[in-house]
DNA sequence: GGCAAACAGGAAAACGTTTACCCCACTGTA
DNA sequence: TACAGTGGGGTAAACGTTTTCCTGTTTGCC
């Protein structure tokens, strides 16, 4: 393949010129510029980056770590991270990480071996797994920014959405629409949760606004499952409507898995919103597409990219920036799919 | 950071022989071995990809070219790539094209500095916007395999689905229900299609089918618009049902075309199937989650994946083998969103 | 015991850039 | 006219590997 020699060779320069015009790293006259420009596009030259990238120490690329990438939450975020990295002139290489320890290990040694930049990190849940990997990249001093899912206290850059308040907004809403008996299915994976993963902390603000309104939450409501996503809905909901025939309303942590409770409300005969409602989280453009369009709380996924990447990009240039957590609103989204119960 | 000469000097030995315990690619002594392993996790030591790159000449990695990497089809066909890509050995570089020229010719411009050892492509629709892009590449002679929308007869591997079959199989499905009206939403941008272009043989095997039973396709009822997916098929059905009220099927040439005509039908009172039966293709698991249940045509994204990867390595690995093109089949999958005509 | 062959490991070149350093030929000033 | 300063461009080192070639030691055989 066609190098900097042959360029140079070309346009009768040395190969230092070429790259001075190729960086616009030192004025070059305008005539040999010319000359060199000319040999580049008569030869087709592309610069070789992992020679441009082994000699300046750096790739201009960030590694991004998701659960999955078909996730339609995080393929979301994917996409806006893309657009943003981009937009600042980094690649974004990503990897589904399949929320195992190990598998999140491989990858990181991976980008450490490619010289990642810097690394957005969607860590495993409970994020105690995703620790070691953390560490590993902080010795290295790789700056990392964690998004959707936070390690408090721990020093590292973080992007998340209040999840907290967004979940206590949905639940006011439906507690004051007069639900009593709400059943709630969560999104995580059925461990013990922590502080600043999303699940907890909605959870969190379930029993906030429920306290607030001296009601207490029912623990055999709650339901989490090992299935994926839209599935854990769908099971999640039949077991709940079957066992808890009294439950006027349920709060699905996730829209994929509101999606799951629609379908199985609809096999059981249960009316959204009349004899049932439900609540979803996120706000997927399917949520107000599903029938009926989907109550939901919406998360930042754009400011959450944009966020994130800023941060990252701070702490490129700075390396002395001490990490930041910052924490964005959520909106809550009212739409078709909750009503007053039945029998108040 | 360290690197390969610190671990040599800490285990005594020549920067060599590191390189060969690494790689395994020629015999140590036992105890040499051990002594550069040591020195290797106790300097935490990770080769520098970017100078293997540039010495190997290779980098074990390939850029995969996507639309767009939140599409619920396209984020599914990632997942699968990234996995069996990874199976391979190779790395995954996930780019969005946004089916647009000028994006995918600076993506691919990219991917070649970063000297991708091959590149899988979903082209941009029509195909031709991608024809000068595939060229680059092989001009380059760097490997490349089209998935998903083919260019038929030019020599380069392309793997695909059979659209053609699939359509006809579902349309010939609502034909015999009794349907004689059917809306057909198109997945395409609304240009001139071409062959191999997944909307374009869709057409053709609705067509085909029609024809074989003497039914003449009307081309009022065949319908595509700017939007995108889901809001196509929302905006297309409410057009298509208030301007053709005897149309008793829709065939949603995705499926995410067909979460939008489902909403459209019910906020037009429609109910599916009774009033309106509606096809589906892809088959995502959303397919079977929506309400109700929707038939469609089952693509099939893991063999596709696997098969790209295929073709990708042996290319990779003889560079003269000549193009191959490969067609997998589809599957219609009935469920309960279409049923016979109310009128007969 | 001597010699060829095999064997383990080292020295150094090469991959394609960027950049520090150097040099030559001007220009402008005293 | 001489000389310092500057501007344009070249030389070569360095980035961290892999791999060819070479060397010195050991082995095996007669």
């Amino acid at each position: 393949m066609t190098s900097i020699k042959t360029v140079a060779q070309q346009a009768q320069v040395s190969i230092a010129t070429v790259s001075r015009v190729l960086n616009g790293t030192k004025y070059v006259s305008p005539d040999v510029e010319k000359r060199v420009l000319e040999a580049i596009s008569a030869l087709n030259y592309q610069p070789n980056a992992p020679a441009r990238n082994l000699r300046r120490q750096q790739t201009l690329s960030v590694g991004v770590l998701l659960p999955r990438l078909n996730d339609f939450f995080f393929s979301d975020l994917a996409y806006v991270l893309e657009k943003t990295l981009s937009a600042a002139g980094y690649n974004a290489l990503f990897c589904s990480t399949e929320n195992e320890e190990e598998k999140e290990a491989a990858i990181v040694n991976n980008l450490i071996m490619h010289r990642v930049d810097a690394v957005i990190l969607v860590p495993s849940v409970p994020v105690q797994k995703s620790l070691a990997t953390v560490n590993r990249l902080l010795e290295r001093s790789i700056p990392v920014v964690l998004v959707d899912r936070g390690m408090p206290g721990f020093a590292v850059s973080q992007v998340l959405s209040n999840n907290e308040q967004g979940a206590y907004d949905a639940t006011a809403y439906l507690l004051d629409l007069g639900h009593r008996y709400i059943g709630v299915i969560d999104s995580g994976t059925g461990t013990a949760k922590l502080a600043a993963e999303p699940g907890h902390e909605r959870m969190k603000g379930i029993q906030r606004a429920m306290r607030e309104r001296g009601i207490a939450l029912d623990n055999s409501l709650v339901i989490f499952d090992q299935f994926e996503n839209i599935e854990m809905g769908y099971h999640g909901t039949l077991r709940l409507l079957t066992e808890h025939p009294h439950i006027s309303a349920i709060f699905a942590l996730t829209d994929a898995i509101a999606v799951g409770v629609l379908r199985a409300a609809s096999e059981l005969g249960w009316r959204v919103p009349h004899d049932l409602s439900v609540s979803g989280f996120d706000d997927l453009i399917l949520a107000s597409h599903v029938i009926p369009r989907l109550t939901t709380v919406a998360q930042p996924v754009q400011a959450l990219g944009e966020k994130a990447t800023e941060l990252l990009l701070r702490q490129i240039h700075d390396p002395e920036t001490s990490p930041e957590t910052v924490m964005l609103d959520t909106r809550l989204v009212i739409r078709e799919s909750t009503a007053p119960p039945r029998s108040p």
